[in-house]
DNA sequence: TAAATCTGCGCAATCGTTTGTCCAAGGTAA
DNA sequence: TTACCTTGGACAAACGATTGCGCAGATTTA
């Protein structure tokens, strides 16, 4: 149990030679001769040396890790965000410093701080809901530490991002169900302050303009997220004068508690009443009732693309791009509707 | 706009001190006079100082970072389990450097040579289903960086570990259902090669044994947890001349896909055939047919419990326990039988 | 009054590695 | 013979922070 870690000094010691020639040796450098250069390089293959990465980043001032905070890993859109995050990461040498904010503000900058602290190279951040001050992450940038976001996104412009235009994503999903002769379609929205949830409603609007028809307002409910939130908002459009005929749920996780409850009021899921959602998670396939359609999100591939979008800043770092105009980078991903097979049944 | 992070150096020629000065102050070391401090805080307050923590650990030869390897964090086992280890962390100021194996020894290889790179202080690991090679693993530990295992352990002694005792938890189910009434119980077990797998087959039998009753190893099929292998299992269940009146799955995943083509053959699910499972995942409470009984494994526990015991040998280490005989933490955790609410109904 | 103590702070080493600069010895050309 | 390369390697600074030691000046004590 020797955990002393051979170093380039010991090597250095017991050939008799200098430290830098023991360091331009193991790299190869031309200007040590060959005898010499065998000696170091046996000894430092007999003693199992290996560089302390620590010490070279700590000179280097980098250290290959980016931090990634996501809400909740058990999400399963933010589990396959982070594979994605960890493919396009591996392929560069990065690594990933990890946390959850678990929706919570104050988690989320504490989280921000310890990285900070850890010197991670950028941070990848998929915002808490309740995130509404940005500060403890723009001091990040202005530190030279580059934040992408991704999916739950801030709302200005200036700053580099990965999303789903979800607004498209509704519009088509409404077209779609006016298109299977369903006039009355709900939506079960999620907490009014959330960008996504504007985004949403706006989509929703905006499906109802096409066809020249006003959104009927007793048909928009809101949900916290939580389950007795979301039987609220379902036991309210069941007992509405007009019950619609179709819901559009905030995620697949409202579409099941939705689908649950309607389920206990005796409705014949995806006959009486359809449900359609967003997040399209394969795990809906297992349940009782899978939305009908689903509005694909791409987790892994926005992982994905906000990993080598951080990529290509360091590298654009490195090349000295200083002075010129910062230029933020802002993905926006397709959002794509997706029939269950299931459901075809 | 890209300004350096502060540093004490920075800090130490604005206000005119030596840089030690500057630590001192802000390590509050009563050597240094009440104005001086003040003012290298305020300073360093308004700078939005942190310190480099790179920097510290190197010089202290640590990092306080805790490497995380699992197989696929999209299961939620495993998300919960790392959400337990997080919890552990934060609390002793730790951090997490994360990696997936996704079951693939050559990429578990390859996520802990870059581990090993980083200089964690520590790595936590549950192996990959098809790893039987664990030079790679031991060989940290004879690098000084200690290694705890959890859930899907090795089989040697000499090893930190943390697990559930599935043998025990097998056993209980087994007497449940004899206890319910049932008496063809088959199961559907992993890979045969996996020590998980062994463990529930051996609790299996002697859940029999304990009956005076012998196995009829025509109600032992395995899947390699694909949903072809699985679908093939149940069908040669259901295929037997004496077919099973309840299926014990590997997993709550495998339950799913077992169900899944009991109902395409029109069985009546926990009626004509009753399913039981390990794991426990709360997502199974959407879907249609939960399992009867579930063996809750605790990942969130299991986690927690291996960093705390990370944590646990990491100060002992420091305390310098050398030369005395290194002990090996194995917890066994329990596993216990629970009824699911909805399927009471 | 001199010695001892206290107060407040600076100096410099240290962690492991890289890298610019310098230096000595030997060889070569004019 | 002298000035000038070439070769092979040593020296030391630097990255950011901590910490033992030393050293003034002020104050107290004998």
């Amino acid at each position: 149990m020797d955990n002393k870690l051979p170093t380039i000094k010991e090597i250095a010691k017991r050939l008799n030679v200098s430290v830098s020639t023991v360091s331009r040796a193991l790299a190869d450098h031309p200007r040590i001769g060959l005898r010499t250069k065998t000696r170091v390089q046996e000894l430092a293959k007999e003693l199992n040396y290996e560089p302390n990465a620590q010490a070279i980043f700590f000179k280097q001032r980098k250290t290959f890790v980016i931090g990634v905070i996501l809400p909740y890993i058990r999400e399963e859109f933010f589990s396959q965000a982070i594979s994605g995050i960890e493919k396009a990461a591996m392929e560069h040498e990065y690594t990933i410093l990890f946390g959850q904010s678990f929706d919570d503000p104050e988690r989320e900058k504490k989280v921000v701080e310890t990285m900070k602290k850890q010197r991670v190279d950028g941070l990848i951040i998929s915002l808490s809901k309740q995130t509404q001050n940005y500060e403890h992450l723009q001091a990040l940038e202005k530190f030279g530490i580059p934040v992408v976001y991704f999916d739950r996104v801030p709302p200005f412009e200036h700053a580099h991002k990965v999303y789903c235009n979800l607004f498209k994503g509704t519009v088509d999903m409404v077209n779609w169900l006016f298109g299977r002769g369903y006039k009355r379609i709900a939506i079960i929205n999620g907490p009014e302050k959330l960008p996504a949830t504007k985004e949403r409603l706006n989509g929703y609007i905006e499906g109802f303009s096409k066809k020249k028809l006003k959104v009927d307002m007793q048909l928009v409910e809101n949900t916290d997220l939580s389950k007795e939130s979301t039987y609220r908002a379902v036991k309210s459009l069941l007992a509405s004068k007009n019950p619609p005929t179709a819901i559009i749920s905030f995620n697949d996780y409202v579409h099941m508690d939705a689908v649950q409850y309607a389920q206990q009021q005796n409705i014949q899921i995806n006959k009486d009443l359809v449900f359609v959602s967003y997040a399209n998670l394969p795990i809906t396939s297992y349940t009782a009732h899978p939305p009908l359609v689903s509005i694909e999100q791409y987790p892994y591939g926005q992982g994905e693309k906000a990993m080598e979008i951080m990529i290509s800043i360091l590298n654009d770092k490195i090349e000295g791009k200083t002075g010129q105009q910062v230029v933020y980078y802002n993905e926006e991903m397709p959002a794509t509707l997706v029939l269950n097979q299931q459901s075809l049944l």
